[in-house]
DNA sequence: CTAGCATGAGCAAACGATTGATCACGCAGG
DNA sequence: CCTGCGTGATCAATCGTTTGCTCATGCTAG
């Protein structure tokens, strides 16, 4: 790789006049010649700055690390190309670390935020991330945007309107003249799971349904908690007909476990179900969802990330749009007779 | 962040005692005590070694780049985690870069290999990768693996038994009773969906079924792709009445068209598709797949670019373990009588 | 008594890019 | 003849680590 002092030998200038040249700095006291010469050398030798000499000079590495707790979960890559498409518009790399299945000793998280690696942090967290972790994240000076979870401290955060999501999810099943409407949801300790079920809760007390204390579940976003949900809700007397599902990921357990169960979806149970992953227009029946706006949010984390870095702004957005939207499908129908 | 000399005025030492001592170098003549006090200092300071000086120093960053095609893909995220665990495990971090939708003149892989970023690139040849890009990656001295092509120049690579995952699919039909089978392909440029074909064709030439020239489609891995080579395979007279397909993805959009076409799958077509991503057994029906080492591959394709990066050595791997495995659902029955 | 050596530690250059300070030179004004 | 100044370029320090070399000290052997 040609460095600067390769330029400045071929231009037969020095280091500094190449530097100031390329880098278009307006103290550049350069004569017309001499810049062309450089510019031509530079040219020639395929020069380009080297990313660690710079990031020495400036402590600064125009990367960001992404943690999620999760690859093989849909909705991540949606907000992980949001979030790549935003950097890449702002000249930023996105360095990727996976919270979940290390071994317990492990520190790939201390190793991306306490070497330099990074200039922030977009965090997604899972269950199942170390609070330890975590904590280390908040602590530290780097940093950090929070997405779709609200950290108490210090930190930033970028949400969905998860609330006005599961009402319209509710709502849907309100309309097709169900009223026994039970809800899969979260674990309680995650900030998401609470809102949407306010969601839900607020469409079912506009309707004015009851909703019973059995008909909610709070055990998990992962399809094999849906599915123990789903357990749960169909032993119940007499049987929810339809349920509303916080997570698509949750649905698909659901919808295995009701197959198990011998519940027919959608005409003994319909089932709707937040986030529109491409795996729901394949599911069987093909899901009824209602779509978040995931690639936005993905970019609002990145726009988010970055003005902490430049201007140490602190801020808690919203992504409210494009409004979410319910895609109906075949998991949804009028109750049973 | 604590620098080596912070630790060093802690310490009451000199910042190289600090540097030989931590580093655990074998020329560090130091008494156990000046030994002790600086792991003290370094403990207490919270000290890690910055990322951007040691790579400026070493010309070695420690990060390897991949560049994927496409993040949607269901089968990618399997390959990522291998690469992501195998990196893990050898020190390594994970820089990624998509290589789809980048505006025409974008320049991300420049960036990403031409400014010392990466000691290395991992990359998946996709359908709409720009060659001049590629040309780019293999012109340069920069190491590179591709993973799941073969390159004709002095790049390494990492592939799967295509053909062997290929003849076990359409030996599953065979073994059903089926005779007319058909083969939706990847686009002819592809070099996995070379030896996929002939996986078919020679379990269809073992079993002596002939293979109708119609029945052979090469339109490409995607969704759509796959429902447009089942429109055209559907329209023939007498109509194929099981087909290979050598992508899960091309399944999926084949299911939708076959569904779109009033062919009830398995009762009047059966489906069996190579690579069996998490959406298969949520698809309708669930698909029968044949389950590729994924994860395998990624983790030798990133064990192959740590071999080339730190001692040179150019290999072509094939990845045999685990060796296919046909994941029988509910896409395939005997044929119609 | 001094040369020789082992021990423990620091000095300084290097990696590549940036940038404030400095220098050489030609020329005009006093 | 000397001072002052504008122009065009270079010098040198810096970021944090690593590492070959040097240096000071104390001890032993001749």
């Amino acid at each position: 790789m040609a460095t600067l002092s390769d330029v400045a030998a071929r231009a037969g200038v020095s280091v500094s006049a190449v530097s100031r040249v390329l880098s278009d700095a307006p103290s550049a006291r350069v004569s017309e010649d001499t810049r062309r010469r450089i510019q031509d050398a530079a040219q020639e030798l395929g020069y380009r700055p080297n990313f660690a000499a710079r990031a020495l000079k400036f402590s600064r590495t125009n990367v960001v690390g992404l943690i999620v707790p999760d690859l093989t979960n849909a909705i991540f890559t949606e907000l992980m190309r949001g979030v790549e498409d935003e950097a890449h518009r702002r000249g930023y790399m996105v360095l990727l670390a996976r919270a979940e299945g290390m071994p317990e000793g492990e520190e790939s998280i201390p190793r991306l935020i306490g070497e330099g690696r990074v200039d922030g942090v977009l965090v997604q967290v899972g269950d199942h991330m170390r609070p330890h972790d975590l904590q280390k994240l908040v602590e530290g000076t780097l940093p950090v945007v929070f997405v779709n979870s609200i950290h108490p401290q210090r930190a930033g955060s970028v949400v969905l309107e998860d609330e006005a999501g599961m009402r319209l999810a509710t709502e849907h099943l309100i309309g097709l003249g169900h009223t026994r409407i039970a809800f899969i949801g979260g674990l309680p300790s995650s900030d998401t799971s609470e809102r949407r079920e306010q969601g839900f809760r607020a469409a079912m007390a506009d309707a004015g349904h009851a909703v019973d204390d059995d008909h909610l579940t709070r055990l998990g976003y992962d399809p094999r908690s849906g599915g123990a949900a789903l357990a749960r809700l169909a032993a119940l007397e007499p049987r929810p007909t339809a349920v509303v599902v916080a997570n698509v990921n949750a649905a698909h357990g659901a919808l295995l476990e009701a197959r198990r169960l011998g519940l027919r979806v959608p005409e003994d149970l319909s089932l709707v179900a937040m986030h529109d992953a491409w795996t729901a227009e394949n599911a069987w029946p093909p899901l009824t969802t209602v779509r978040m706006p995931l690639y936005e949010l993905g970019r609002a984390a990145m726009a988010a990330i970055f003005d902490r870095i430049t201007s140490g702004a602190v801020s808690d957005v919203t992504v409210s749009e494009p409004a979410p939207v319910l895609m109906v499908r075949e998991s949804t129908s009028p109750p049973p007779a």
